[in-house]
RNA sequence: UUCGCUGGGGGAAGG
């Protein structure tokens, strides 16, 4: 199963699937977790098609695909925005008793919310709050982006502010998405708000971060200011 | 039977 990982991840799909295919002629059988790294792969180098026909053939063989292999092929139809098809996995994994995990739920979110349909999206995610499994900082985080996409800034302070309050510790990751949102709207002296609080709560801002600044503050002319922040990257 | 290993989700700019 390494190998095969080390095949997809370096790109050779043809070759994992050989050595999946060799495995299933001869032997060690490959288990779910063998089919689960080449679906994956398959779904990420854009053949959702190729995934779902693995998926059945996986099947085919005897195999029950599980919570993770569900996962992966729900996650594969939502960034090609196949958002019903997804649904209809998760109903299927009902049917066969297998409960979702919050990776599994926070993929279908990020299908929605990368489609326009931002207020399910939300109405899901407190669905999750309520009667689990619980969201996390990454499901907060993907409505959080969305929010601000769709120019609902101030909706998207008030859902961070919501997250922290129910015991999640915002990451950088989630703050940089608040501080491109605040950029994007033009409300910079917010964004440098949260870049300063991210430095109270000892988180380190990366590459992305910073980049968000700096884009926000040169185009709204704060040049100068931008250049310090670049100066400040450097030194650190 | 027990234990261990390997698989899944989020952010910026530039043409």
């Amino acid at each position: 199963n390494s190998l095969v990982d080390c095949f997809c991840k370096s790109g050779k799909i043809p070759y994992a699937w050989e050595l999946v295919n060799a495995m299933h002629d001869s032997g060690p059988t490959p288990n779910i977790i063998t089919y689960s790294i080449l679906l994956d792969a398959l779904c990420k180098s854009q053949h959702l098609d190729q995934g779902i026909a693995l998926f059945n053939e996986m099947i085919e063989r005897g195999l029950a695909p599980d919570v993770w292999s569900y996962t992966i092929l729900i996650n594969g139809y939502c960034k090609k925005q196949r958002i019903d098809e997804a649904i209809n996995l998760l109903k299927e994994m009902h049917l066969k008793n297998l409960v979702p995990h919050t990776v599994t739920y926070t993929s279908l979110i990020d299908g929605l919310c990368k489609c326009g349909r931002i207020s399910y999206a939300w109405k899901f995610l407190n669905g999750m709050h309520d009667s689990g499994p619980p969201p996390d900082v990454i499901t907060y985080s993907i409505l959080l982006d969305a929010l601000c996409k769709s120019q609902h800034l101030d909706q998207a302070i008030f859902l961070f502010n919501q997250m922290i309050e129910r015991g999640l510790a915002p990451d950088v990751w989630s703050y940089t998405i608040l501080i491109n949102g605040c950029c994007k709207s033009e409300r910079i002296d917010e964004a440098m708000n949260f870049f300063k609080e991210m430095h109270l709560k000892n988180l380190v801002p990366d590459t992305i971060t910073y980049t968000s600044l700096v884009d926000g503050l040169c185009k709204s002319g704060r040049i100068s200011f931008a250049w310090q922040l670049v100066n400040a990257m450097h030194n650190s």
